[in-house]
RNA sequence: GCCGCGGUAGCUCAUUGGUAGAGCAUUUCUCUGAAAAAGAAAGGGUAGGUGGUUCGAUCCCACUCCGCGGCA
């Protein structure tokens, strides 16, 4: 290989459930290896939606420049094809910088899709379309997506609408669904999971959400729906930023009890966690560690060599 | 004390005279522009207890225990 400054080019990635302490091990990282924090996290890239995401504060950044934090408005849906491109001109402008970019978030799919370099065909999502086939039975999008294309229909789930309808809506347009395409990044990843055990996990999820309701985490939700100004966000949408502002919604509209907001959100969260950890087990590449020290020595070793 | 209602999977509840199901929870898994999303699979109950009727009871009858509501 040749040696060049390209070479020097090195990401560190964080991974690992909710709550597990991930950003708070991000800052830490940036701080001593020079570095800047890239936000993986599908909710967080929404402005407005703080509290209930776990949202790093300016404080909490300590000066660390954060990326794909508040790129998106509210009202517009973002997808993983958005935060691939603008995720890997932020890395590049970090290199730029001579500065390691950081990687950190509990969304596998999103970092997948960078790291991996998923290459997602480039047909739109078509709403229109995707309501109408969300009125059919998953046996009818099956038949239809096997007119198709014959392919796809071997590999993916017959039962699962949401991807019948995403493979029928790009083989309308561009007559199959093609082969999946993966561009790897062209320089070394370092993944680092942030390991925890179940019990401490529930703890830690249990008390962040108590701390986010002591900071207004119901104001805020509130406050989506009812700006001063503008028009607000439908409960629909709200419900859509999240396991806790699902349940905050239907708190806040009386369907619930307070004391089953904060069940079901403990829940759901539990969960999640384990889906995100089933996710990321199959992972071989991520290096799981228990504490900030192993990080940093894990973070120390890789960009010397 | 009396009357009524109920006691079936961890929870909420279906069901049937031929030894039981669902939703949620639990465990495991999937993942091609919604991913805190959308899906899949598995484990789990001898139907409060005892006795009786019956070829056979979880379901019918009696007694008993427990919970809830009402009356006194």
């Amino acid at each position: 290989m040749i040696k060049s400054k390209t070479n020097n080019r090195k990401l560190i990635t964080i991974v690992g459930p909710t709550a597990s302490g991930k950003s708070e091990l991000a800052v830490k990282l940036a701080k001593k290896f020079n570095g800047e924090v890239i936000s993986a996290d599908s909710r967080q890239v929404y402005k407005k939606i703080d509290i209930g995401t776990g949202k790093i504060t300016k404080k909490e950044m300590k000066g660390i420049p954060h990326h794909l934090l508040d790129v998106a408005p509210p009202k517009n849906r973002f997808t993983v094809v958005q935060y691939r491109k603008l995720t890997l001109k932020a890395i590049n402008k970090t290199f730029k910088k001579h500065k390691v970019p950081i990687l950190c978030g509990g969304t596998g799919f999103y970092i997948q899709a960078v790291i991996d370099g998923i290459v997602i065909p480039e047909i739109r999502p078509d709403w229109e379309l995707r309501k109408k086939l969300e009125k059919k039975s998953v046996k009818e999008l099956y038949r239809t997506l096997k007119k198709l294309d014959s392919k796809r229909v071997k590999t993916i789930e017959k039962k699962n609408p949401r991807r019948l309808i995403r493979a029928i809506e790009i083989a309308k347009k561009i007559g199959r669904v093609p082969d999946l395409k993966k561009e790897p990044l062209p320089y070394p990843v370092l993944i680092i999971g942030v390991k925890k055990n179940k019990k401490e996990l529930e703890n830690l999820i249990k008390k962040r959400f108590f701390k986010w309701l002591k900071q207004g985490f119901l104001k805020e939700v509130l406050k989506l729906r009812n700006p001063p100004a503008d028009k607000g966000l439908s409960w629909q949408r709200i419900e859509e930023f999240g396991i806790h502002y699902r349940t905050a919604a239907q708190y806040l509209q009386n369907k619930i009890t307070e004391k089953e907001m904060l069940e079901k959100s403990m829940i759901e969260l539990r969960n999640y966690a384990k889906r995100q950890m089933t996710w990321f087990k199959r992972d071989k590449r991520i290096h799981w560690v228990k504490s900030q020290k192993k990080a940093e020595k894990l973070a120390k070793e890789f960009l010397a060599n």
